[in-house]
RNA sequence: GGGGGAAUUCCCGAGCGGCCAAAGGGGGCAGACUGUAAAUCUGUUGUCACUGACUUCGGUGGUUCGAAUCCACCUUCCCCCA
């Protein structure tokens, strides 16, 4: 089976520009290929996940990728999708994004020998003249089609602004650059990347005469629609500060009945006949599935060992309730012990159970509070310090799904 | 440049000068039911010293016993005309 028919048949391909020419291309060729990233914050999520893993996918198959990341683009802000602007970021802070972004992308892809490059599309978009720019590119576009572009279809509703308007001539005269300089052939992005791809498609026909391609990749989405991988505290992170492997874990743990296969089929790189096996799995059995799938994720972003830990912490935990030492754990400041004891409420509002000491007490009053095994039954409660000074500390439980440890 | 409108709690959105910590929906959280799923139902959702007090309705002043509600100016956004 070739790369191309893998990638099919993992459900991730959206739309190709020519279908068979890139068939061809990802499976008898060696070609140079392009991804951008926008670096609108300090840490990539699983969103760009899916890409990374086809850029490793395509590498591993001698294939040359670029990873462009968008120091010139970020200043102007990609509309697609998006109902607003976004806020604009300084010019700082877009580096000190990047830097980010390169660090955690090499763990996934080689960039020795020259088997990948990383560029900066600043490099060649920050110091361009207006005029220059405009009787270079600006010909081969025309308004009218750039508005009918799928890409600005909500903004046409609340408001486009002309500088994001710009947004899609810049990434396409990005992939112009790229074949001039580096031969790319190929641009690959998330499926909301279509318009802004294949205007650099045309862009590179039209000024250099020569046949490029666009693919993009399926977004991912529940089944229901709706983008994948967001949390109440934003996306999901792939870097462990923002997003603790704990939680990354559990989000893929805890993921719909509907989606189990379709993440295992675009974020791992699990055996396609593996996971028709899992397919057939029903009901509560899907519970092993979901294992499965948070430990392979997991491994990939954070690696084995961690996956484990995460996974035996889950374990003991929904299996039994036993502590773990991987467990997140909160040190009782000495300030907040009266008379040798804490109460539960503080407990909740120095680990950060609860927001609010209002919050705290609604916890409680609503049964949604289990010390050491007990449910908390009045606001009052305080536990002794002696307890919190064995090995194990004392476990809190909110909710179903939440376990903390205190210890002194 | 001219004219009109809007800014409300996490989001959307209602809000006669007192009965407004502010309707309703969404989202979040908790409970019941479950399979660490979904759906459904219930409760809850500013802060604290929580049967009370305090701080919120773009900003700054003002009118009033009393303002999210009225006035002035400012800021931002939207719409129509040019």
């Amino acid at each position: 089976m070739g790369l191309y028919e893998e990638l099919k048949n993992r459900g991730m391909i959206a739309q190709v520009t020519d279908e068979d020419a890139v068939r061809n291309l990802l499976n008898n060729e060696k070609a140079t290929f392009y991804i951008g990233f926008d670096p609108t914050a300090d840490s990539l999520h699983v969103g760009h996940f899916i890409q990374l893993k086809v850029m490793a996918h395509m590498q591993r198959a001698g294939h040359r990728p670029i990873a462009v990341f968008g120091g010139g683009t970020a200043r102007v802000g990609d509309p697609s999708g998006k109902d607003s602007m976004r806020k604009m970021l300084s010019r700082e802070e877009i580096e000190s994004n990047i830097g980010h972004f390169k660090q955690q992308m090499s763990r996934f892809i080689n960039t020795s020998d020259g088997k990948a490059i990383f560029v900066n599309n600043g490099d060649w978009l920050n110091d361009l003249n207006y005029i220059d720019f405009l009787r270079e590119v600006g010909p081969h576009f025309t308004v009218n089609r750039m508005l009918a572009a799928e890409c600005y279809k909500i903004r046409m509703e609340t408001g486009l602004t002309f500088l994001e308007f710009n947004y899609m001539i810049m990434q396409s005269y990005d992939f112009f650059r790229l074949f001039s300089d580096y031969g790319c052939k190929l641009e690959l992005g998330g499926d909301d990347q279509w318009s802004n791809i294949i205007g650099g498609v045309e862009l590179v026909r039209r000024k250099a005469g020569a046949e490029v391609y666009g693919l993009t990749f399926k977004l991912l989405l529940t089944h229901e629609g709706k983008k994948m991988g967001k949390t109440e505290k934003g996306a999901l992170w792939l870097d462990p500060e923002k997003t603790s492997p704990y939680d990354f874990y559990q989000y893929f743990r805890n993921v719909d009945d509907a989606d189990v296969i379709n993440c295992m089929k675009m974020l791992t790189f699990m055996d396609l006949d593996e996971i028709a096996n899992y397919e057939k799995l029903e009901g509560a059995d899907l519970n092993r599935a979901k294992e499965r799938l948070a430990y392979e994720v997991t491994a990939l972003i954070h690696g084995e060992e961690e996956a484990k830990k995460c996974e035996e912490a889950a374990k003991s935990v929904f299996g039994g309730g036993g502590a773990s030492e991987n467990m997140p754990s909160t040190a009782v400041p000495d300030d907040l012990f009266v008379d040798g004891k804490v109460s539960v409420i503080d407990m909740l509002t120095v680990s950060g159970l609860a927001p609010s000491k209002g919050e705290a007490r609604r916890l409680i009053q609503q049964g949604g509070i289990v010390v050491g095994g007990e449910k908390v039954d009045s606001i009052d409660k305080s536990v002794d310090r002696s307890l919190l000074e064995s090995p194990d500390g004392v476990i809190v439980k909110k909710g179903k799904k939440t376990y903390h440890k205190f210890t002194v």
